[in-house]
DNA sequence: CGCAATCTTGAACACCCTCAAGCATGGTGG
DNA sequence: CCACCATGCTTGAGGGTGTTCAAGATTGCG
């Protein structure tokens, strides 16, 4: 089904995250100038896989978590029944594994999206200088505890939100962290595929597709393909919200 | 609403892990008896919560984790617009606000089930902790990837299962969850009410009421208000799997 | 250029929700 | 101790959102 054409080099550079571009996103902003050097030390950087590649497979022994330098990754975990949930989708500057930390073995399998650059942090050397840098653990505290909130809020969304919200919702997500790199907040490229967000949300791919006609229809957004436009943010943020109220609420 | 009529001790007695029956699933397994009373002395113990209390609220400066001694706690997490989202249900030897960690607020709401006794973890000293001891460390990243392994396993239930699917998912989890304990996997009370269930799970209290009666017809279980017994351990977990294959397998 | 995969659109059905009402439970005060 | 009321739980009937099934349109890659 999925070839893994392994490509990456064999002899990874030095990482130089001082002078990488996402350096205000990723692990640098959590350590000193003077312990940069450190965290250098142990990354690996320069793996690059093609657009379905797995980057690590659920159930493989836990060597190393991701930072996505370029491209896209989708992690999903698959059930003893065979079913697959997608997880959550991976842009440059967030960590891919940190749902495995301190495991022997990968909880979900990850798969780029995209022809997609990462950054290896191999959790031996990571356990070690978490030891040594308090900064460090401090900020990986703080990325696992996100990835539960992150998640958390996919339970919300997938409980209690329509079919419409859930889509807004993922489009606003996307723009936000499109936001955070620079880049347009209301032209882009979805990196992942119809049925990869259908599964994302809970929904079946013809729901996924009359989602977005609808909302072309209503002049929130252009969909051609993967490309996207948002015309009206106001609109997209209001779709985000239960049209509704329902007894649920406390 | 809810009245926080705060009893707890304000001596905090000096904990003795080494003593508590939970010790073997508790923190007090991942460290070695020679550090043990290190952990001990960062401990408070002795917290006392009545039905309903607040352990922490979202929002709130994040100060510490607190691990269940007896009793039980639900998280739930409320969005902008006010909807609550049951997050999880936290029995005795687990760990509650994970999801908080290296943040500055808790990032959902705490509440005890029934008469609660929790040991509470501040984090200023347990970062320090964790910085010496790298087995604490190692098992809190292992703790904090298992949440977020729950928590993912519950999106796949939300966006995959039927409601008989993932009722039958929690008794079993609850069944096993009692088992560690060397309580009964058989017959046990449900700490929660039927409404939190339906909320965990993004049911209606309706359809609840209606699978659980259904499952008594099926002779499965029997359920007298909150006490469940479950009769055939094996027909429950066969309810946990997908009836009819879905298109949406890989 | 052609085939496979992805995406879109339409029609019918199913599961679960909503609304409504009745029943059990449990805590409180007279 | 029991009546009382609030809350939680159960059961029934009807309707809506999203799924399933089916077929056609588009894309993209060899």
């Amino acid at each position: 089904m999925v070839r893994p054409i392994i490509l990456h080099s064999a002899h990874p550079l030095k990482a130089s995250c001082k002078k990488c571009s996402l350096s205000g996103l990723c692990l640098p902003l959590a350590v000193s100038d003077e312990d940069l050097g450190r965290l250098e030390d142990i990354v690996l950087q320069g793996r690059i896989y093609n657009r379905n590649e797995l980057v690590f497979e659920q159930g493989q022994t836990f060597r190393s978590c991701f930072a996505v330098r370029s491209g896209a990754v989708k992690s999903y975990v698959i059930s003893e029944n065979g079913e697959e949930q997608v997880t959550g989708f991976y842009l440059p500057g967030e960590l891919v594994g940190l749902d495995s930390m301190g495991s022997d073995r990968y909880a979900c399998t990850a798969q780029a999206l995209e022809r997609t650059s990462v950054c290896e942090l191999p959790v031996t050397n990571l356990e070690v200088l978490t030891q040594k840098l308090p900064g460090l653990q401090h900020h990986f505290f703080q990325r696992m505890s996100q990835e539960i909130q992150n998640s958390h809020h996919l339970s919300l969304l997938l409980s209690k939100h329509t079919a419409e919200e859930r889509i807004a919702t993922l489009l606003l997500s996307l723009s936000r962290r499109f936001g955070r790199r620079k880049l347009s907040t209301t032209h882009f490229n979805l990196p992942m595929s119809r049925i990869d967000i259908a599964n994302y949300l809970g929904l079946a791919v013809e729901t996924v597709s009359r989602v977005f006609t609808r909302f072309q229809t209503q002049r929130i957004l252009k969909v051609h393909g993967r490309g996207v436009e948002l015309l009206d943010l106001t609109a997209l943020h209001a779709a985000t919200q239960i049209a509704v109220p329902k007894r649920n609420l406390g």
